[in-house]
DNA sequence: GTTTGTATCAAACGATCGTTTGAATGTCAA
DNA sequence: TTGACATTCAAACGATCGTTTGATACAAAC
């Protein structure tokens, strides 16, 4: 690395303000001039390490994305580590946690959601890398470690509906802030969180049959 | 009107085509060019008829998607009424049955989520427009209904928050169609939407707390 | 038949887009 | 000190964007 340090590469810096504009206005709507702006670099920076404006924004997602979500997938698998037993509440509320509150900063968690949001409703190059990596492996992990701990007999298509159902809330809540916000006339402070996280856990754990409310 | 129609007038054809591209490609990712190509009429047409591309898209939700939601709202209120007595399981499963099977077409019913989760992530003006007249009065109207075919006592917070988790799997099953079918491996014909609807269904009433699977 | 108003059209406007260029500037090895 | 290489920069490229213009076609009113 020739060039000394101005506090962070060009190409990190890129990386930053790439991430926070592809998921406040999405890929179409944020433009190259927009980015380096922000970046304070060269227009032509951004072809110059990534290429073209196409390749920026899957490199956000697999240097900064993929390994978000792989740390909201461990602080998932520590708080169950740290069990002495399992159980469908405790999985539940771990998970519940780990994308509502968890290891995030709020506006981390908010682009998180938001990127993820965008390739669902619009797949793009991106969700290959983000369902094959980061969803179908977790989503996976999820299931197995509930089912392993759940009593009752469940079909394996009846396991995949429960954690989709789970799955919805947990992101619904996250993306659909404005109008959660709107209506419950709550704010996104860290006493909301902690209510949401119940609310999922508790939801969830009825709606998978759980009845009695161990903690 | 001067012209004669050619099938439909040009004003109605430029609403049509725009609705299903802004619903594929979000407002920015659609050119003019685009959206009057699809209508088969002048470029400048746009302009004409609505002034500037971005009164396009506001009135893409007046004329499009508010009367769509209107029908689902109807439909609701139709399976409800025909009804001797009401239940808690009549009135989600009749939520759940709008949405996903509902009036609209498979087609529409995808465009609508689409344009919905847009103005949920990114909210344009037209989001004011969506809460106010349509999301916000249909969730207090299901709210309400719940409530008042509900035995349990029920705090004003946690009657929205549990709207709130049967919406988002409402919400969630429609917009993540891919990630869904990608995972389960099935396709969204009439078996899996009957197959989401009792999904929805069961897995609401549980977490609402109803344990008798009264039909 | 002339006028009036609506609608459509091809063509062009200036602005902005993603990308390329070539020179300038820096670092490090020889 | 020199040469090779990596990085940054101002400037420009052609393409496409939303919008405007002025001409034209057409139906109804007078």
């Amino acid at each position: 690395m020739p060039r000394e340090n101005r506090e962070e590469h060009t190409k990190e810096r890129i990386l930053d303000s790439a991430e926070v504009l592809f998921a406040q206005k999405g890929y179409q709507a944020v433009s190259v001039r927009e980015i380096t702006s922000a970046a304070r670099c060269n227009l032509a920076a951004v072809n110059y390490h990534f290429g073209k404006k196409e390749n920026l924004y899957l490199e956000v997602f697999r240097s900064r994305w993929v390994p978000r979500a792989t740390r909201i997938r461990e602080s998932f698998r520590k708080a169950l580590a740290g069990q002495d037993s399992l159980s469908p509440p405790k999985v539940v509320r771990a998970l519940a946690q780990a994308f509502v509150e968890g290891p995030l900063s709020d506006e981390e968690r908010l682009r998180h959601s938001q990127l993820m949001t965008r390739e669902m409703t619009q797949p793009t190059g991106a969700f290959e890398l983000v369902a094959q990596e980061v969803i179908q492996p977790f989503f996976k992990e999820f299931a197995d470690t509930l089912r392993s701990v759940q009593t009752d007999e469940m079909g394996q298509e009846q396991m995949l509906l429960n954690t989709f159902s789970i799955f919805s809330m947990v992101l619904y809540f996250n993306f659909a802030r404005v109008a959660v916000s709107r209506i419950t006339g709550r704010e996104y402070n860290t006493d909301f969180r902690a209510r949401l996280v119940e609310q999922i856990t508790q939801f969830s754990l009825q709606g998978l049959g759980v009845s009695e409310m161990e903690v």
